[in-house]
DNA sequence: CGATAAGCGAGACGGTACGTCCAGTCTTCGA
DNA sequence: TCGAAGACTGGACGTACCGTCTCGCTTATCG
């Protein structure tokens, strides 16, 4: 058996390119970064950065999910209407802050890039996704839901509108349009305890 | 009244200039198109084409709106419900052709391209929107709508799937899909003669 | 024969061109004036400047030229060293200024473009050597002077130097220089009344 | 102290730039040389010679510079009128060659690039001017010459003339004109053993 | 007096080069 | 063997000007 040969990998390395790539994300926006300032920013050589990814999307996005910001917090009130009220409402919030913007440039980017839309899909969309199915489920089990709801339809009747509403509209997206949406996707549904 | 000075505009020029956009953008796909390759096809001077929009995007969406294809049928079976499903049914199938891809491109350039972004809207995305409310309109005209109805959230209810899907997530869109979608948000709607 | 047909040529549009040249060309210099700006200037457009210049240094120089500015006077002190002090002292005074360095770049253009180099000599160069030329023959003329003096050789001598550090290698010209250089050139002449 | 970090320059880059620099300054002319075709010619990307050089002219001098041709050879017959007479000659002969009319060129252009004519002036004018000195000063400590010379005002005296009549007037230049000029310029000069 | 011939302004257009910017790749040295 | 420094390719970008060209209008003279 081989031991490890040459010099070792500095570890501090890339997690210093993922901040540079997300600090220069925030400041400058997506269409501005370059390989180039997140290098020099990073303190690290271009070709250190295509050693660990294939190309600027990359990167970039990957710095951007690393940052734990771009987490929300899983809302647990006791009722699913409250709960889905609140989860929507935080990700409306939160898209209308820097970091959904550069969310949606990711998003736009991936219009083009289908591998960077494949790893987004993967390492973003699905995990919040699921988190918001997961409390659904909770509901279901707490008998709050009828087993029979089809949680991806709505999981899309609610994210849908609001990402439309982002990317293709450009119509403003406030409190009062979430509570809407909620009420109009949940309302007739088929559940105990829900007036 | 000022009579139109200076050598006129050569008809022909523009409406190459979009046609060529259009073919490049359907051969090689929005990230390829090059100023100079629509130039070149276009048999024009790139000066030109800098003459009368701002920027590759700028021409390319033009090219793409102008080509009369971007254009759906409006259906009108004569109940609601049935012209809905076949428009978004119809939406949806062209979303999937070449042309929607296109169209999610340019969706997506206008992340990082306010003025595209902004054109497209107003250009594309508004008159399509109301083409629809004119059909839920004329139902509520004919009586088979109720006219409490919120126009606007259902359109976004209906679309807002849809563009997610292609958008974000990437899930396949089908018939089926489609047809969900229309009976869930539409099927408790306060309507006559739905069941 | 046949008299002039048609729309007479407007005087005021020729000389309006050319003070529009001028002005430019001592506001921004050879290098930055171009024909768009000259037909702005003049309020005319560029193809009635097309139509009477062939190309935009011929246009230029006669701006130059035509205006009277670029003339130096004839001393006439009545001592030809005298005379020719205060012409050389004149005339490089006058290379220092503006005018002088206007007159430098269409020397420096007309490395390249011979129509204009050749055009510049005829209607500049040949002129003021030309009254150089009648000053020392005049001096002759009055006997000052011998009759089998080189004269195109003492013009090379006189002017030469001038230029060449103008043109060539930068040196300053200063009064005392080109005292120095009249004193070192005519001194040794064969004339009378010369010590 | 510092090693040289990085990849090391291509020797060759450099060198191919220059010598398609030059080669294309011979066979086409100053004005008709463009950065896209040395680059071409070099097999080199056009932003390798902007690395290098801030802008055409700069290249195309540094070429013309390069190739070797440029220098004159220094003549040492034992006398100074000979040396100088035939140095004159070897001047006038190389001005009238291809390489004289590019350096005309690069004067020219001189006229309104400072930055050129600032770094032309270092690297021909003055290391051509100094060899002229170095020559007299050798008659100087021979005794030829006396030492109270103004060495400056003679090569004036010498170089003016010829690069007035290259550069102005246009004037031909034949053996003739120089062999006067030098007699002109050196004739009455305090000088031992000249007639 | 109407036909005919310029003169001219406005401005579209082709063409050509400019200089800039970036993504990626490659090469060498030092750790 | 890793990684920093940085040279280099390739290719698009958007800009600037030149010179040419078409219009339509105006102003004259000629038949």
């Amino acid at each position: 058996m081989q031991t490890k040969r040459g010099r070792p990998r500095n570890v501090e390395t890339q997690s210093s390119i993922l901040s540079a790539a997300y600090e220069l994300l925030m400041d400058i926006g997506f269409g501005a970064v370059t390989v180039e300032k997140i290098a020099e920013r990073a303190k690290v050589s271009k070709a250190t950065i295509y050693k660990w990814w294939p190309n600027k999307a990359a990167v970039v996005m990957d710095g951007f999910l690393s940052a734990a910001a771009a987490r929300l917090p899983v809302p647990d009130t006791g009722t699913v209407l409250q709960d889905i009220l609140e989860h929507a409402t935080n990700m409306a919030r939160f898209m209308l802050r820097r970091e959904g913007t550069i969310l949606l440039e990711i998003i736009g980017e991936g219009q083009v890039d289908s591998a960077l839309a494949e790893a987004f899909r993967t390492r973003y969309i699905q995990p919040r996704r699921q988190e918001f199915r997961d409390m659904l489920d909770r509901a279901v089990q707490r008998g709050e839901l009828e087993k029979s709801l089809d949680i991806a339809l709505l999981t899309d009747l609610l994210y849908g509108p609001i990402f439309y509403r982002l990317l293709v509209t450009g119509d403003p997206i406030d409190e009062d349009y979430v509570k809407q949406l909620v009420t109009h996707v949940f309302k007739g549904m088929p559940s105990k305890g829900l007036a």
